[in-house]
Formats: C-alpha cells, sequence, structure tokens
DNA sequence: TTAGATGCAAATCTTTTGCAGTGCG
DNA sequence: CGCACTGCAAAAGATTTGCATCTAA
C-alpha cells in the first residue's frame, strides 16, 4: 500500500511524456484515483487523491482531468444528471447506467465488431470512437418495489 | 405561422394527459421548440421559448423539460462539455457529436437490430434503452486545418 | 374548487478562468 | 533556468429548490 506512488509514477510517467505532459505528483494521483475508482465524477478523484495529496485543489483535478481526457490518457463519460465521470480503462468496454441510483457498470461486448459501431457508418463526419450507453435499473433499484 | 400554438395543442394535447400532466401553454411552447429545434440545451429552449411565450422562466423549463423526459415525451442527451439537450423525436436514432465545435447530428441505423444493442446483452440490469453515441469532427471542422 | 404548474429568487453544484507562485525537465 | 503546472479565489454556468401565485381540469 506504499508502493502506490511508485507504482503510479511507473505505469503513467511513460504514457505522460508521450503526451507531451509533465509527470507531476498530482496527475500521477488522478491517474491512480481514476484506475482504482473508476466512473468518479472530478468531485469524487478530488476527494481520493486528497487522502495521499492533501493539498490538491479541486480546480486543479478539473484542469489536470480535462488535459489527459484531452490526450487521450483519460475516457470521460457523460452520465445523466451526475457531472462528467472518469476512468483510464480506454478502450473495448460500453457502459450501463442506472436511471435510479447513477450506478455505472462496465459492459464489454463480443470481440467481433459490430456492423453498427463501425466509424464509417456515419456520413459526413470523420468518427474515430463509437461507444453504447444502456439505460436501466440495476439489480438493487429493481428489486426494490416502487 | 399563427398556427403553430393550435398545431402544438393538436399534437401534444393528448400525450401530455396520456402522462398525466397538464396541458400548459409552457409546456406546448416546450414541447413545440424542441421539435423544430432538436438537440437544444434548456437554455436555448428558453430562448426560442420566449420569441412565443415571453414571461417563460428559465427554472420552468428546466423543470418542465426534467418532467417531460421522465415521462418520455422528451429524450435526453448528454453532450460533453455542454449542457443537457433534448429532442422529441424519441427512437429509432443515435447521435454522432463532433468533438471540436459541439455539433449533434441524428444517426439512423439499418432497421435489423443489432445484436450488441440488445437489452439481454448486460447481464445483472434491466436495460430499457440502448443509444450509441459516435464522437468525431464534423464536416466543417475536419475541413478547416489544425 | 384544488391539486398541479408556474414565476421568481436564492441556493447549490459543477466547471472555468486569472494570476501569482512552484517545480519538472 | 524557463515554461508548464498548481493553488487559490473569484467568476461563470447549469440546475435545483422553496414559496407565493396562478390555472387547468
Amino acid at each position: 500500500m506504499e508502493h502506490t506512488e511508485y507504482d503510479a509514477r511507473a505505469r503513467w510517467s511513460q504514457p505522460l511524456r508521450v503526451a507531451g505532459r509533465r509527470v507531476t505528483k498530482q496527475r500521477l494521483a488522478i491517474l491512480e484515483c481514476a484506475t482504482s475508482h473508476p466512473h468518479s465524477t472530478a468531485d469524487e478523484l478530488h476527494r481520493h487523491a486528497r487522502l495521499a495529496l492533501p493539498g490538491i485543489a479541486l480546480g486543479t483535478v478539473h484542469t489536470v482531468v480535462n488535459d489527459l481526457a484531452e490526450s487521450g490518457l483519460l475516457r470521460r463519460l457523460d452520465v445523466p444528471h451526475t457531472g462528467a465521470r472518469y476512468e483510464t480503462r480506454i478502450t473495448d468496454h460500453h457502459h450501463a447506467v442506472c436511471t435510479q441510483c447513477g450506478l455505472v457498470e462496465d459492459v464489454a461486448l463480443p470481440h467481433t465488431q459490430p456492423a453498427c459501431l463501425d466509424p464509417t457508418i456515419v456520413r459526413g463526419m470523420k468518427i474515430t470512437v463509437a461507444e453504447v450507453l444502456y439505460h436501466g435499473l440495476c439489480a438493487s433499484c429493481a428489486g426494490s418495489l416502487d
């Protein structure tokens, strides 16, 4: 548990440099929190990162998270009724959201590329990412009578 | 152009009543604006609705739009870096967003239901809606050198 | 008549911005 | 050492809430 800082540095230094970004303890902490707590909002990342880095500012989290999403190190998820959410698992999965409690789950699709996710299906735009968002009730919300 | 109020009433009274909602001029105006200007934010709907209904409050637009989305008369779209967007075309299409300028376009898929959009593909949740979001560059942004 | 809707304003929440100081490379 | 990055605080933007008033049914 004391190796976290070291591990984060080992894991993210290279990708950060490749993206032309500096390796700061704030960025390492945010990347680490986004890995251990996927689908976190900026505020949640801030709360988690503060445990390891008490001085980190919420504004910094927003700035960093925007920057890292733009440079491809973070994936951004826009979920109804909550702020943006972030994760370090970038590819090969989609998301299901509970319309009642807001729970987000990862959804992996069969490995054969579905035709509807082929970028060329959209005419007149250069599509680079196609993602599926499922809306419904999670197990516990579906169980609760209402 | 003077028939708009009448047409909106004719079109939406029934669905509103079925959803257990009252037929007010504010709701009619918002539904009409969401139809003629799809993918509008609450603020944009407010500006448009104000042309026909100068007194309508932005707070009311938010309240109504939330309520109508919940009751299924409006579809809500969460697009990166803009607020929520709304439209009256509920089914049978998906969306493509320009990551540069924010343009939203409708995308229709071939009529055969793609396997990846089958709700049962998600285990442990009762999925009711599956939608695809495409991210990329629109024609004009792709054209602009940068 | 009356429960549901609206208008308005204040409160809340999220995100952005400007600037001075800090630290990575 | 220089420039990118951070901390801080203020501003901007989006959405929600409470309450008095209004109105569709």
